[in-house]
RNA sequence: GGCCUGUUGGUGAAGCGGUUAACACACAUGCCUUUCACGCAUGCAUUCACGAGUUCAAAUCUCGUACAGGUCACCA
């Protein structure tokens, strides 16, 4: 028998050799600089932030070098894959303002290196397998499951290194007779490498973003199809990402150690080897010690988190941005008037180590992403946000739409504009009182003031005496103070700092008698804005709430 | 256990042989101010996990120790 045909009997049913695949998906005509790169999930569920981060990282580096950024499903262990996997992915991404140029989409896929997702390219990768096998460069092995763990455990009681290499590669001695008849009674089996490395040898490479590297040659001849016919994930890898022209490789750092085994692969299949770039992993402190933050134990794993808390994507742009390269906060305070899409990504400034992630710091981004917004943005967000997780303020807020908009535009629109919402979910907390519906105070922050007669004193001379509905900002202020004069209180602050036992107090005690009348707090964005909005029978009626 | 990587203030993080050890968040104080917030100012590492070595000079280079993380699947 010659080796096509025993490659032939291993690997059965090839259309196609690798010479036409070869020829299939020819060189991508893109500068020299261009990145090519992709983002390869597993449909197995929710996005995880830490994915979010790699795939933005991705995506961020393929555009600005005007390249291309693909996804492809790596769907090879079908018991994990969920339905809709794919289409929470790409929908999930898109909120992020992360698409794609080519690879799945939400109803087929695009770009002409395709099939892009993993287990409908069995026949390519059995193509180069079979390739593999005529050449000896890999063989059936026929150890269970049961086998190969005795002998770890065997291993391991040795202290010896784990795994199926040198001597204990038991199937890579094999004769071809003893393949062909266990072959033809049936034995499942799976393909190894032949591994050409040898352990005592340094291998050294350069990761685009950890620097130079060095590793021991990979001597495991590790697994590339799996008997139920697909590949593992290194020989995935190495096929499609050679097939697709991949330039950069732009993953998790729990890949990095396997990189000896797939640049073995790409050298033994004589493909180019692509750049590499490893990101570090996001960390959580817990218990004094730090980890890699986990969708399971931690929910702000989940993007879905964000989500519900009500913080804009955008602010988890900007923080992932800060993330993957932390000289993106100084860039931007140095250059408020560009857009952020103009900051160019570097590997070499991302974070070598793992990275802590710091919700006190996003939260700052949203606050204040979320004061540079327009009141009717703020508007919008918060009614769709209200509109999944709090249905009384999304009532409020389509009831009243232009007063709710002029409520979020308090002190607002101006060079200074106030940051006190940090996520949307925060919102009812910070305008409730504003709404009447809402407003049913179980105490008022009367601070040191506790003669009602005083307050009803103070609120019947102002609003009946001074208010004036026309009044603007300056005239308002100014008939604040005289009406705090009438009473005995100093209109001046200097003036009452000097002599404080003059004045029954300061136009700052009268104006917080005034404000924790009409709201019950004392602490409130600008009194005159909150009056306007109430209007003049709304502020009556507070008050007598406020002095029952 | 083997192999790899990392360790800079309360937190994130720059710096990569000679700097007053950036910057941001948090915190504290003061100013401004009708409150709060904003803004502004100031303070917050005599020191870069620890020990040794190389050097005129080390957070930066080398070695050792400790701690932390990653990885060692017919999972990706």
């Amino acid at each position: 028998m010659t080796r096509e045909d025993y490659a032939d009997l291993l690997v059965p049913n090839v259309k196609y050799d690798r010479a036409y695949y070869e020829e299939k998906y020819p060189e991508r005509n893109l500068d020299e600089k261009a990145i090519v790169t992709r983002y390869a999930p597993s449909p197995t569920g929710f996005i995880h932030i830490g994915a979010l981060l790699q795939a933005f990282i991705s995506s961020k580096m393929a555009n600005q070098s005007n390249g291309i950024f693909f996804l492809r499903i790596e769907d090879t262990d079908q018991k994990r894959s969920i339905e809709d996997g794919v289409k929470l992915i790409i929908e999930d991404l898109s909120k992020f303002d992360i698409n794609f140029d080519e690879g799945v989409t939400i109803d087929g896929e695009k770009g002409i290196y395709g099939p892009y997702t993993q287990s409908e390219r069995a026949d390519i990768y059995k193509a180069y397998i079979k390739d593999l096998i005529v050449k000896d460069l890999a063989y059936p092995c026929f150890c269970t499951e049961e086998e190969n763990n005795e002998a770890r455990e065997m291993q391991a009681a040795k202290k010896d290194r784990i795994g199926y290499y040198g001597r204990y590669a038991k199937c890579r001695r094999l004769h071809m007779e003893d393949v062909i008849e266990k072959v033809n009674n049936g034995e499942k089996f799976v393909v190894r490498l032949k591994s050409p490395g040898d352990f005592d040898k340094k291998y050294t490479f350069k990761d685009e973003i950890k620097g130079k590297m060095e590793f021991p040659e990979n001597d495991q001849d590790v697994i590339i199809l799996k008997s139920d016919g697909l590949p593992t994930y290194h020989f995935a890898h190495a096929i499609d990402d050679h097939l697709m022209h991949t330039t950069h490789v732009i993953r998790g750092d729990e890949w990095l150690s396997s990189v000896p085994i797939h640049t073995q692969l790409f050298r033994v299949l004589d493909f180019k080897v692509p750049k590499y770039a490893h990101i570090s992993p996001l960390m959580k402190e817990d218990n004094g010690t730090r980890r890699k933050i986990s969708k399971r134990k931690d929910p702000e794993a989940a993007v879905s988190y964000y989500h519900k808390e009500g913080i804009p994507n955008e602010a988890v742009r900007l923080y992932l941005e800060t993330v993957a390269n932390s000289n993106f906060e100084i860039w931007m305070n140095q250059n408020k008037d560009k857009d952020v899409s103009e900051f160019v990504l570097d590997f070499k400034k991302m974070p070598v180590g793992g990275t802590m992630f710091d919700y006190d710091k996003l939260i700052n981004i949203s606050k204040n992403y979320i004061s540079k917004l327009k009141a009717d943005e703020v508007y919008e967000f918060s009614l769709k946000h209200a509109k999944e997780y709090d249905e009384e303020l999304y009532d409020l807020l389509t009831k009243y739409k232009d007063y709710s908009i002029n409520v979020f535009n308090i002190e607002r629109e101006q060079k200074k504009p106030r940051k006190d919402i940090a996520c949307f979910s925060d919102v009812k907390n910070q305008v409730w009182y504003m709404f009447d519906e809402l407003y049913n105070p179980e105490n008022y922050e009367w601070q040191s003031i506790t003669d009602k007669e005083e307050i009803k004193n103070v609120l019947d001379t102002y609003l009946n005496e001074y208010y004036n509905i026309e009044d603007d900002k300056d005239a308002w202020f100014n008939h604040m103070k005289e009406a705090a004069m009438k009473l005995g209180y100093a209109g001046d602050m200097k003036a009452y700092k000097e002599n404080p036992e003059d004045y029954k107090g300061s136009i700052a005690d009268f104006s917080t008698i005034v404000r924790v009348a009409l709201t019950s707090k004392s602490m409130t964005p600008d009194l005159f804005e909150i009056m306007k909005l109430l209007g003049k029978d709304r502020m009556q009626k507070r008050v007598e709430m406020a002095l029952q």
